[in-house]
DNA sequence: GACAATGTTACAGT
DNA sequence: CACTGTAACATTGT
């Protein structure tokens, strides 16, 4: 999933569904990527959600949370009888519980979270609230997009570092949220080369990348995120983003701008997509 | 069989 | 110590 717009999507949907009930059971099928005690968290009410970076928490009434980040392949669907009828997205199965539910929260008046993640990459820790940032990735996470990170502070970062522009603006560390995905397309919007080094971009560059990224990131938002892989939502129905990609994915295919071939090259270790003739 | 996949982190090297 | 690049985590699909 998972990146900003689509993991503040699954925020929003939890936000909805499962504020305000309290949880009657926990089964952990798959010990590996669960920690903490669940007997701390039975029989606590939900009382809000929050996302940091591509991280969620769920905050309960007895001074525990839930934290989690869904890495790659994660997905947090929810189910309870009005919502039994709705068709699960392919990505998720015909059936829920199923062999890659690793974790379901059962809720009261019959409601069910269940987590599925088929590469076991993600992680669900049940920690006391106040203790949420001693989980490293919250610790070191940068400010947001929407959040701290104003021009002045994105352009101190950019303007700083010797490295890739792309991989720069991927470091969970220097700024929070933004994936390949949403990398590819920022810098494809603003016509800069991936390659570049972030210590080169122009003033005039830096700005154009800033406004890049928060449209996109608000384009991938307004269509629900993007089910490329195995995203979902909440409700385990997919997003619409994908049908809306400038960059990722479209090697081969012609500039959205120009009509050149899109080239694919590897940066960082990540599928990086960009014209060759337009992003200079 | 080889390779790549929306992410993060441990580790090796400079 | 700081920075950088690569491998690894586990599984599926092409």
């Amino acid at each position: 999933m998972p990146e900003l717009p689509e993991v503040e999507t699954i925020r929003l949907g939890l936000q909805k569904y499962i504020v305000g009930k309290t949880i009657e059971d926990v089964e952990v099928r798959l010990r590996r990527i669960f920690s903490g005690d669940e007997k701390n968290i039975i029989g606590a009410k939900i009382t809000s959600i929050d996302r940091f970076g591509k991280g969620l928490v769920i905050n309960l009434d007895n001074n525990y949370s839930i934290a989690a980040h869904i890495k790659l392949t994660g997905q947090f669907v929810y189910r309870d009888d009005s919502t039994l009828k709705l068709k699960l997205s392919a990505k998720v199965g015909s059936q829920i519980p199923n062999k890659f539910t690793h974790v379901t929260f059962k809720l009261d008046k019959g409601a069910y979270l269940h987590y599925n993640d088929i590469r076991q990459f993600g992680w669900i820790k049940i920690l006391k609230t106040e203790d949420l940032k001693t989980i490293p990735f919250f610790k070191d996470l940068g400010p947001e997009p929407f959040g701290g990170l104003t021009f002045e502070i994105f352009k101190n970062i950019i303007s700083k570092n010797n490295t890739a522009i792309k991989p720069l603006i991927m470091d969970q560390k220097k700024i929070g949220g933004i994936g390949n995905i949403y990398a590819n397309d920022a810098l494809f919007d603003s016509q800069i080369d991936p390659r570049k080094k972030a210590k080169s971009l122009k003033e005039k560059e830096i700005k154009s990348l800033y406004n890049s990224i928060l449209k996109v990131l608000k384009n991938g938002l307004e269509n629900g995120g993007a089910s490329e892989l195995n995203y979902v939502n909440a409700l385990g129905q997919e997003g619409k983003y994908q049908h809306h990609f400038l960059a990722y994915a479209r090697d081969g295919e012609k500039c959205l701008r120009c009509g050149t071939i899109m080239k694919k090259i590897t940066l960082g270790g990540r599928g990086t997509y960009f014209c060759p003739n337009c992003q200079k």
